[in-house]
DNA sequence: TAATTACTAAACTGATCAGTAAAATATTTT
DNA sequence: AAAATATTTTACTGATCAGTTTAGTAATTA
């Protein structure tokens, strides 16, 4: 048996543990409501030892946003029968990773702080949007390539297509954390959201148009 | 000459002196992040005075903020000759409002706060984006019965209209406080934007998209 | 001018907070 | 078991903060 020496099982499992219960309050209070106590009372560790893991509170915090934007995402590879299938099943998946409360209180935290903390601003938008926004237009120029779509612009195409699925749901639950939209309420958005892009962007808007509504089911 | 007692002026003033320091401090530091006595300094006032005015922290920050809602907008009547001139006006005239940096520090402060002050989170949503789309949903309705335009659902229309037009540049202003996009980036989002609105809901997509070249001149 | 009212400066209360120090205790390794 | 290491408890420092008190000063009104 390999040795896996105890210690550093024991190190890592207490800052998962530190980490966890620090991302916690930060987003339930913010970077200065969130006292050290607070984080070390929530993680069931003493404050030294929280000291002794992570310099500082500013490190703490960033420590955090650095390492959770790897969590964020998510490639664009959601295999299916053909685009349209494809592009329902990435909204939907996506819709489900974005609209999470837990995901939110990320965002509305990394907004709030976004002026103090330039950095992590950056670090997000380079983990999650744009990542997400580089996967959708390597897509979509595929699919251009194989004549189903047609576009100058892929970047302003992915970008539509996002502002069409979820910009609406997703900036009202931002101001509104107790009313988080409802899958059926996703659902409209979302439907609707293909369907304008499709109207759009599809070579052959009707039969892409009568497949998503196969999917969807009748209105 | 009417007596307009010296006293409520020097209130007023002082009042509004007050108002505007608490704003621009709370948008640049947060709400925990920002000190009473930040504010009355920053305003030359004394901390007593201040309390006199406004009792507490809490009172304060939610007396700005719902004050602010009112500065906030701006209804959707842009006169212009035809409806891909008022379309490309309206779109214009509210970028103009929705990314100035002053407007964006004060939706960063009201998403970071909007779990700790949902009260606000949705005075601002109802006096702001709700009414914005109110409005949008009037006109666009209009144009529908003029035989311009064609869409079952109103709403999902201009929010459809919202996001393809701006959803992108301010997403990633919200996050990159210091790459506010400029107005050649800005225009690229807008022509696109509107481009794609008139193609899925324009009821002759070819006349209106010649129009659009025309105001935005040849790409 | 006299009375009233609004304001200020300065100090203070009680609480909270980031961060540290010291000594005691548990855990792991040898 | 002994030595080494990690962690905890408790208490502390110095700073900051919301909110108040006091005593005095300036501006307004009558």
């Amino acid at each position: 048996m390999t040795a896996i020496p105890q210690r550093e099982l024991n190190r890592l499992a207490k800052q998962r543990r530190i980490l966890d219960a620090a991302l916690a309050v930060f987003a339930a209070e913010g970077y200065s409501g969130t006292s050290m106590d607070a984080i070390a009372a929530k993680a069931a560790v003493s404050k030294p030892t929280l000291y002794q893991y992570f310099g500082t509170k500013e490190q703490l915090f960033t420590e955090i946003m650095l390492a959770e934007r790897n969590t964020m995402l998510l490639a664009f590879d959601r295999p299916g029968t053909d685009m349209v299938a494809e592009l329902h099943s990435f909204a939907w998946h996506y819709a489900d990773t974005v609209m999470r409360p837990e995901f939110l209180s990320l965002a509305r935290l990394i907004i709030g702080e976004a002026q103090r903390f330039p950095e992590i601003g950056r670090a997000y938008q380079a983990a999650g949007p744009d990542r997400v926004l580089a996967g959708m237009i390597t897509y979509l120029t595929r699919q251009r390539e194989a004549g189903k779509l047609t576009f100058d612009d892929a970047e302003l195409a992915a970008e539509d297509l996002w502002g069409l699925i979820l910009s609406a749901p997703r900036n009202q639950a931002l101001h509104l954390p107790d009313r988080i939209p409802t899958r059926e309420q996703l659902a409209r958005y979302i439907n609707n959201g293909l369907r304008v892009f499709l109207k759009a962007y599809a070579t052959d808007p009707a039969r892409d148009l009568a497949q998503l509504q196969t999917i969807t089911g009748t209105p």
